[in-house]
DNA sequence: GATCCTTTCAAACGAACGTTTGAATTCAAA
DNA sequence: TTTGAATTCAAACGTTCGTTTGAAAGGATC
């Protein structure tokens, strides 16, 4: 395959990302996807099967963008305390605010399908790990109780996960009301007061602790994981 | 205007809500929105002028169905403390993740404005002011220093509001990998947890001030609101 | 009953969608 | 140079979209 190939190929990859980033699955279109990629629609279906094969493979180049780009690795965090772990997580997570952040690209796209999954994502999901579960876990468990009852401790990831969740779309926090400059100073800042307020709400969970504590399990060894 | 013809005009905003809700503005399409109501597409033209003109009387609706429901009255919240008033508006926008809430289903149309806002949203924002910001100002400013930068007190009162704005879609938790099961119980705890934690969270913002202290506006009185 | 206005209807429009198709181009190997 | 495979192309397809249209139905008034 030449380089030629390869070149559409992975055009067509990275405007999809684009694409999918700023209007979700549904609403990016192939027209839209082969024109910022300069190719012809019938490539789409050529090279990928259709718009469901691009994005599964838009949803791959996910997984293989985190594991290469990602600094939250699962024993450096275990080796750290609480706050710590909180900090970098925070602030990595935190770099999708900077337009050029690569995987803040697939962030926004993970959004989408928060709203309303497709088809795809839910397929993709019965078969992919997706690893930041599974750093949200140790992060967690550094605060909560030793013994914590299962629906709790997913409670405490499903918060994690949100607490940056909503701050990765620049575009939001510039428009009114907020009309917040979005520059690295405000970036480190906002780093600084979520991670302080995690810290604070977590240990706040974990002080209190559980009352009815039952025999736990761990969501990292679930099967089937998602964003 | 008789009964029959008050029937259809309102049989489609209440499926517009519910189709809205669910895919969006964008995704949600008039032939879906006119099924639903066991009405004519030509309905919409005609009571509405178009499938904007629908949108934006469900977006008058919700501040209509916000005043009357809404038990959250400034003038109480501004009455008790802060953790009591962080606990209300916890609460009260928990009440979204039962099915059967009506504000549930116009906070989850919101939700598809934050990733990609339209334009009648957009021109809706600028002439109608949405009283969630100022009730989530009056919240963190129990919390926050009297003297906060404008900015930060921008980016708590965003941060407030997203402390419940990931939860409020049901079907998201219900979800692998989380597959938490939505009763009144778990709502009452997430209730629970969720306050603890934003009191937490905010007590640390505030305890940690601000050294950096300049002369501060209030969002309350900005011209344009927005969710 | 006639007239006028309001509302609804079925059908169709033009545009955009994802996909398909036969032809043309490009590339690699013999 | 020839041949075959890979890739791209322009055009068209059937479907779905929001909107429009003329006709029909319903309601109110005279």
């Amino acid at each position: 395959m030449s380089l030629v190939v390869e070149g559409t190929r992975d055009s067509l990859i990275k405007a999809a990302i684009g694409v999918f980033s700023a209007k979700g699955f549904e609403g990016g279109s192939v027209r839209e996807i082969t024109q910022a990629a300069n190719a012809n629609q019938a490539a789409i279906n050529y090279h990928f099967g259709g718009k469901d094969g691009l994005y599964r493979e838009v949803l791959k180049a996910s997984i293989q963008a985190f594991a290469e780009l990602s600094p939250l690795d699962m024993d450096r965090l275990a080796a750290v305390d609480g706050p710590q772990a909180v900090e970098t997580f925070i602030r990595t997570q935190l770099k999708a605010l900077n337009r050029r952040d690569q995987l803040g690209r697939f962030m926004r796209i993970f959004t989408w399908e928060t709203l309303s999954r497709s088809q795809v994502f839910t397929d993709f999901l019965a078969e992919e790990k997706l690893p930041v579960f599974a750093v949200a876990e140790i992060v967690v468990r550094k605060f909560l109780p030793a013994e914590t009852e299962r629906a709790d401790l997913w409670i405490a990831i499903f918060w994690l996960l949100s607490q940056v969740e909503t701050f990765i779309r620049p575009e939001r926090l510039e428009r009114p009301p907020y009309n917040l400059k979005i520059d690295q100073a405000l970036i480190d800042r906002l780093g600084e007061r979520l991670s302080e307020m995690t810290v604070a709400a977590l240990s706040a969970w974990g002080s209190h602790g559980n009352a009815d504590q039952r025999r736990s399990f761990s969501p990292a060894s679930q099967a089937a994981p998602s964003p």
